[in-house]
DNA sequence: AATGCTTTTTATCTTAAGATAATTTTTGCC
DNA sequence: GGCAAAAATTATCTTAAGATAAAAAGCATT
């Protein structure tokens, strides 16, 4: 039922099948409605998250506006700013489809980590590679339009335009759900 | 001489003369003339950067264009992505002006993790708070506008505009000199 | 002081994004 | 099938950024 977790921490470190029954053990799994609120603005996160099913969501909430800053799917880990570094978050969490989770609590990672200690080596290569996706992700933001921003997730994440609002992509890449809807209008007539 | 070498590694973990030594032994420190090339686009990285006076720049050259990514100054570490991953580099490192800078090999960085383990835990607390604050910045970059960009970085890094030109900083904001130039001219006249 | 090079600014024109409001389309639901 | 809410599009007007070219200002060096 887990499979994923496991699937996704050998992908970093090999597992015993005495350490794959103690992370077994440690699963903490969770069913949330759309719209379910993992971690508010404000909010002291007490939990990271592995997705098994679903979509979440982070955003800001900047004069009333909604500014979405990712999109998680099956098989992503979320670790909120707020996890690591003990201080109010400063954006939201939020389920854009009925999810199952599995969470991490502090103490409850903290255990795991006593347990199985070479998963500390997990966690650092994982950092490691996030960095450099984000720096990357980063850098390609700013050398490219909105339109090549635009065009470019759609190749990368195909799957998010079939199951996310276009008014959150617009967001996402940027600009406002009105221009994005300009836009995709340009560029369908420019194709033909 | 490389002291903030020390106090840089000593922000995440406590150093023992003895380690402390070893770290000076294993130093191997460059000076660099303004405009030196430390990592070239389709180059591997054999090394990665500690700044210990100066300034050095990362960018794209794309369509001819250079697109500047970040300005590393004073005791900031680089380590290149392609150092990392072991695959050529899509940027190019330069120096913005004369520079020493402290280097370190795949080879000399091995054994400076065997001989002094905890350095690992440093590495991975490093990556973790350079994750967060990348993250941070690139969700600040999408919200904010040009203009707001250009006077968040006055504040946070009002050093850069002494040192560095303006249309670097302009390409770092993702805009073209001629606009930060308009930018300029028309924010001072809001002021007065 | 004169020259050449780098950096910044100015000017003009074009294009696309922001703001706002209204309308249309889609979706879920009783 | 009809209704309400959510999502997407359209229209209009304003504002700022991109492209390009040219000029001006700042520097360094001889």
């Amino acid at each position: 039922m887990t499979d994923e977790i496991i699937s996704f921490i050998t992908r970093y470190v090999p597992l015993t099948e005495e350490e794959i029954a103690i992370i077994h053990e440690q699963n903490l799994i969770r069913s949330y409605r759309k719209d379910a609120v993992l971690l508010s603005e404000g909010e002291y996160a007490k939990e990271c998250f592995f997705i098994l099913q679903g979509c979440v969501r982070s955003y800001y909430l900047i004069d009333g506006e909604e500014k979405t800053t990712d999109f998680y799917t099956e098989s992503q880990a979320i670790t909120p700013i707020s996890y690591t570094k003990k201080e109010p978050s400063k954006y939201f969490l939020s389920c854009l489809e009925n999810s199952i989770i599995a969470l991490g609590s502090t103490e409850r990672n903290n255990q795991l980590l006593e347990k199985i200690p070479k998963l500390r080596s997990m966690v650092a290569q994982l950092n490691s590679e996030l960095l450099i996706q984000k720096q990357v992700s980063f850098d390609d933001f700013k050398s490219l339009s909105p339109e090549q921003r635009y065009l470019s997730l759609l190749e990368t994440r195909p799957d998010l335009f079939n199951r996310v609002p276009l008014y959150h992509i617009a967001t996402f890449l940027g600009i406002t759900p009105v221009s994005l809807s300009r836009m995709r209008k340009r560029v369908s007539t420019k194709v033909k």
